[in-house]
DNA sequence: GATAAGATTGACGTTTACGTAAACGTAAAC
DNA sequence: GTTTACGTTTACGTAAACGTCAATCTTATC
């Protein structure tokens, strides 16, 4: 009656590289490229890759990574300063650095795509303008580009 | 009396490359970059390049074109498709084409952006509050993240 | 045991927009 | 006549995140 009876329902104790390629929507190239850039290490059976659960989580905290816009690098970072024994204090703090830095920058990346949205829009009318004015004008009136 | 009078105040005939270079807040390699790439195609003199207020022009338009998030390839496809003598229409369209598609790129850029402004912001809260709970509770009591 | 299916490694390719260095030319200034 | 400043070409370097072979290896299936 514990809950202990069901074992390996949603989560196995391992997979294989294409279980969580499928699982997370990526291919295994980009799974091992992580692991060339040392940001999981799964155990091997010979050459063949087992991840286990940690390795699992690992990889879903990685494209959450990429998701929020971090490079393979930061996240890396992220990761490191995880050590099982030591505080965690210091890695959560390295890590909310690093979110509120991505949260700026990413502030700012949306102040310069909203100007270029707004730019675009004024723009686009110009265009439209152009086209359903000038057209009826004749042939020879446009000198816009050069 | 004629506005004839005063010519090479603002613009002058021609430009050298570092002049527009400083104008336009670039380095002289990225405009000849551009001139490699077929954006720009200035006189020389000798070797030297020559820019007229034309090419000044395009350059004008292409930098905004950068700004607002085009290729150079994309750039100077609007930039080709004007040919003085013919219709502009279908520059104009081109360029209209262009421009929308852009602007829902950009949309839809600000949408993940704003997504990840989310999650991120959620993230902060749950990581201060983590650092402000959790670390008076001792020493061993963290098993985040792998 | 032959063939196919899936895994592994290694290495080069891709994309974009320039940076950077080397080696040289040209022209004005002192 | 030489320093100084600017200009030129050529060509390799960079950054990020994989993609795309190619060759080899193991495992499963019939």
């Amino acid at each position: 009656m514990n809950a202990n009876t069901r074992i390996s329902l949603d989560d196995k104790a391992h997979f294989s590289i294409a279980d969580l390629a499928e699982e997370f929507g990526v291919t295994s190239r980009t799974i091992r490229f992580y692991e060339d850039k040392g940001l999981v290490s799964p155990e091997r059976d010979g050459l063949t890759r087992i991840y286990s659960r940690s390795d699992r989580g690992r990889l879903k905290i990685i494209l959450r990574g990429r998701r929020l816009g971090f490079s393979l690098q930061e996240i890396k970072k992220m990761l490191d300063m995880y050590s099982p024994e030591g505080e965690a204090t210091d890695q959560l703090n390295y890590t909310l650095k690093k979110c509120k830095d991505q949260l700026s920058k990413l502030v700012s990346q949306r102040s310069d795509i909203n100007e270029a949205i707004s730019e675009l829009e004024e723009g686009i009318r110009d265009l439209e303008a152009h086209l359903s004015s000038g057209n009826n004008a004749g042939k020879k009136s446009s000198k816009k580009i050069a």
